[in-house]
DNA sequence: TCTGATGATACCTGTCAGGTATCAATCCAT
DNA sequence: ATGGATTGATACCTGACAGGTATCATCAGA
């Protein structure tokens, strides 16, 4: 059996006239009276009962009727839905994201993809670095996310987003004056270091910028959060380097300046994917991170 | 596209190597290649990606596998079905029944059905026989059953069964000791009438009996049921003439007496139907039933 | 009885699915 | 390196068959 019998078929049940049927098929009559005999001996049942004024269904070709229609209808939804898979707009998108990396560039592009491909499906899963890289090797992710930029031959390591450090102070330190900040003026300021505790963090990138500078870092307070860090700033206990993000947090008595060097120092948001992933959701997706523009 | 594309299209994906795919659907390689190719075209996006030690799926190839052994699976079952709805085995059989008509053959005659045409859903409709004719021509049921019988062009009246009639007496009535009594011997005996106030039933089939052997009858006495009937000649009050299947109903003092005549008096059973219906489903019925033995 | 509508049949033709032969590219064993 | 083996792609031919035209048989209705 082929779909033009199912084709066919439907045609002559919905208009129960071999002449228009054929008609609306654009082919003449003949050829449509041979392709739904060659379609009962297929079936082995009539489907039809003919008679001089027109055809009438058997309670065999009622039956095939409701099945024909919803096997065409599949067929139709089948190649559009090929053709969405093909340019990206259906399917799923699995996302690694490395625990912090979240707060910053990436809701805004999951948005943006979202809003873009309603409906692909989104699903984030939390790893490591080392895990990402090992998942995206299982097909278990498609993109990872993440600050470090490892080299792997077979994961290609794209940078999204950059965001520079800046420094906090309090409003009555001496260099708050400043509009910007060289990195040898604060090697002896006493040193709030945040994220504390964490592998791999912006925090490691803080105090070797201080030791490259010439300088030894003097921690006075190590922090989780933020927040607090930002706290400590002003109540006069320290300087802190945090990305520029945290510069929305205002709090009395806090100031933020940027830091003078070229290149700026800064973390680097970076996208992993698999080289060889030919996916069209990937290329999507990739796309709009490439376009989004910077906040 | 064609069912041949899907046929293919599955085969390869299977195999994911065209020699062998092509081998499977016993066909050589490079048509193979081709329908695939024109698969592609039709669908509008790359399927497979190929290389020099065989292919892959595409993202677009997996949604379209999903849905090609979906659709080809439903082209099985639709095939499947309509020779069966041919058959009559699958579907529904309408049956409009007339109040006690269910009481005697037609439960077998039903079980029977149901046992060989497990997937036939029997519905079963209580109606008078002017509803029934009525509900034949409009589709509302295809067989039904009454003790009647009319004679309308359209609707074909078949003799399901043939029920004798009885006469229930006195073991100490005098014809008791008879095997076998003529009805010229008991027109001018009490009788105990049944069923009373129903519109047709065999009670008038009765009375013109007695009434055709010259007799009067001579109604002692009517009752609704039977089993108040023959309680009644247990007790004496009379004679009752009813369908053999109550003579299962063994009361004291109660024997049951065949009546001679020729053809012997009785009430039959008819199943009425379209006479154009060519329904599957209502010639099977009708073959079991004229194939069912009697009790 | 004639007419117009229906579906079926006979027969022709062009398209295309499937065949064979062969090529190009790549991998692997030597 | 290199020849053989294996992969999918291409070129070209052929036969089957879908679709065309012409026509027939049947039957309802005027």
């Amino acid at each position: 059996m082929e779909l033009r019998h199912l084709r066919y078929f439907v045609a002559l049940a919905e208009e129960l006239n071999f002449g228009r049927a054929a008609a609306r098929l654009h082919i003449s009559q003949p050829p449509l009276t041979r392709q739904i005999q060659q379609l009962e001996e297929i079936i082995g049942a009539r489907l039809f009962l003919r008679s001089t004024r027109g055809v009438e269904l058997t309670t065999a070709g009622k039956t095939l009727l409701a099945e024909a229609q919803r096997i065409l209808g599949m067929v139709k939804v089948a190649e559009e839905r090929t053709g969405k898979a093909a340019r990206g707009q259906i399917g799923r998108l699995d996302v690694g994201i490395f625990g912090s990396a979240i707060l910053n560039h990436i809701p805004r592009l999951l948005l943006e993809f979202r809003n873009q491909y309603p409906e692909v499906e989104i699903a984030l899963y939390p790893m490591t670095k080392a895990e990402q890289t090992e998942a995206l090797r299982a097909h278990q992710i498609t993109v990872g996310f993440n600050r470090h930029v490892p080299t792997e031959p077979d994961i290609v390591v794209e940078t999204v987003h950059f965001e520079p450090l800046v420094i906090a102070l309090n409003r009555k330190h001496p260099l708050a004056r400043q509009k910007s900040i060289r990195i040898t003026e604060i090697v002896d300021e006493p040193l709030i270091l945040y994220p504390r505790n964490t592998r791999v963090s912006f925090a490691h990138d803080v105090l070797n910028l201080i030791r490259s500078a010439g300088g030894v870092p003097n921690v006075v307070q190590e922090v989780t959060d933020v927040v607090t860090a930002i706290a400590l700033v002003a109540s006069g206990f320290g300087i802190c380097v945090t990305p520029q993000a945290a510069s929305s947090l205002k709090l009395p008595g806090v100031i933020y300046r940027q830091i003078k060097a070229d290149p700026p120092p800064g973390i680097e948001l970076a996208c992993l994917y698999r080289r060889n992933d030919e996916s069209p959701i990937l290329g999507a997706f990739l796309d709009i991170m490439r376009r989004l523009p910077p906040a």
